[in-house]
DNA sequence: GCTTGACCTCAACTTAGGTTGAGGAATTAG
DNA sequence: CTAATTCCTCAACCTAAGTTGAGGTCAAGC
């Protein structure tokens, strides 16, 4: 459906954004870029990809996974290129995430504080290993981080 | 060298601890639990080895992995049980390690914010994925979550 | 017009933290 | 004494996020 003929190589992204050629094809296998392909089957990229990606990497920088980010790129609009604002509204979701993550994080610490000391760290009744409240821990985060295992459930 | 016979099985073990049988085991492998063998070959615990595995519960659901918690545990005494002061004292570089993390983690957050609706997220002066300070962020922690990849370097 | 370099696909390997299953041996209950 | 559990080892599999390499094709420079 896009007619864009003559885009950028991959190489070409690779060397803007400073990815390896190997992770943009991943990436894509992710459902994360879907560039067009030249009358070789070569992929051929649109600048607002460069940004795309570039967003890839910071949110993972963040600490959110791929399909994490592929479910916010779905808010992206289809048929027209991305505007500032756009990118803004997404970025205002991964704020929002990462505030919950540091919120959960600061009150498993918190807890670690209580229990230094006490000698309760074998209990079940210990507060810090209650899988409970498990979840106000986990924002919809990398859950194998905070308490989930992937394989685990 | 231990001489105690006859400690608690590993699906007692399992029980009181809330681990699979196979996560045990395979804590084993990874150096967190050493238990004795009966003499048919079946793994026998101790009390305290309760503790240690409780330990590495709580010191995964903080995020620390496998041989962070290996290495901590490097600082417990050898020959006698360990005590309440040496569990704390693990306890509080645990705690330290996370102010570190939940700083980085705010230090991001802060980023971010400062980048919504700046529209520079393509670029690479975008200080929230300028790789030259990203120390700052991971503690000694999951690097793979704030940064570096494992098979990356 | 050919050679070099960039690109293609596909499969296998990596780390972390385990789970699952096969095939057998030990322990426990009755 | 036997049957049912529990336990043993070992190998294969899983996810995430890629990398590495083999074998082959495309595009660009001279």
């Amino acid at each position: 459906m896009k007619l864009k003929a003559s885009g950028l190589s991959i190489g070409q992204i690779a060397d803007r954004t400073g990815l390896a050629v190997s992770a943009i094809r991943f990436y894509e296998e992710q459902g994360l870029v879907n560039p067009d392909r030249n009358s070789g089957g070569q992929r051929r990229y649109e600048r607002a990809d460069i940004r795309r990606l570039s967003f890839v990497m910071i949110a993972q920088r963040l600490g959110f996974t791929l399909s994490e980010i592929r479910a916010q790129f779905a808010a992206l609009p289809e048929g027209r290129t991305p505007t500032k604002a756009d990118w803004s509204k997404i970025s205002r979701h991964f704020g929002a995430e990462l505030d919950a993550r540091i919120a959960g994080l600061t009150a498993l610490r918190d807890r670690l504080d209580k229990c230094i000391g006490c000698g309760c760290l074998s209990l079940r009744q210990c507060h810090l290993y209650n899988r409970q409240d498990e979840a106000a821990a986990n924002g919809q985060g990398p859950r194998y981080l905070l308490g989930d295992t992937p394989g685990a459930g």
